[in-house]
DNA sequence: AATCTTTATCGTAATATTGCAATCTAATTA
DNA sequence: TAATTAGATTGCAATATTACGATAAAGATT
């Protein structure tokens, strides 16, 4: 045991959560706040603004892009992040959905 | 080393973190759109709705409510567990905020 | 070419999460 | 009051996550 067991669940439901799980984590959050500030997505020093280590941002990194919150591209040297709006704007709307739901049905009784 | 460094965050991206982190799973997903799908809160069946044993869904209650998500009240016998529509809503409002600022910044360039 | 810069990967230690059987608690019913 | 029911807690095994030092890879600079 350990593992959680996506069978159990629809295909939507495993996806949301890869999605949330992916923004559970302060640095993740920081990561996505730093991109959306940054105007142009010409990024390199996000280890700079984090007080983590390189290798650690990195996995981070790498968290968010397997999920497909961010995309990355090579610019020369450096590697040039951006926010997948197309993904968030999925979690959002997903989360949206249910807010709506809830007003309408006013069962919010406990 | 192994816990999240949660001092080197604001108390902000800490908390909308831990809101994502516990949606971060797919049988709490499927807890919430459960709760969501039964009009009353007059829960009680959420584990005949999972198929998981009946700690396991007890648990995932349990980090879904640590996490603010959700409320219950003992109701006799049984427990009626709702959404937090607040809780929701906060999560909710900071990634419209996202989407709305990428949308207007239109950095989306990877 | 040698060096610097930037980012990724490997290896590993510390800690957290997931899942469940067994057990416990408290209200309910027979 | 004994049995039942709903749910939480405990304890534990399997697995995942977090963090970082060391190192590697690849383009840029000197």
């Amino acid at each position: 045991m350990g593992a959680t067991k996506t069978e159990h669940f629809t295909d939507y439901q495993n996806h949301i959560a890869i999605l949330a799980k992916a923004l559970g984590h302060p640095a993740r959050i920081a990561i996505i706040e730093y991109l959306m500030k940054v105007d142009a997505c010409i990024c390199g020093d996000i280890v700079n603004e984090l007080t983590l280590a390189q290798p650690t941002v990195s996995q981070h990194l790498k968290e968010l892009k397997n999920a497909g919150l961010i995309n990355g591209n090579i610019e020369g040297n450096a590697i040039c992040y951006c926010i997948d709006e197309n993904s968030l704007s999925k979690l959002q709307a997903y989360l949206a959905n249910i807010s709506d739901s809830l007003v309408k049905k006013k069962s919010d009784c406990c």
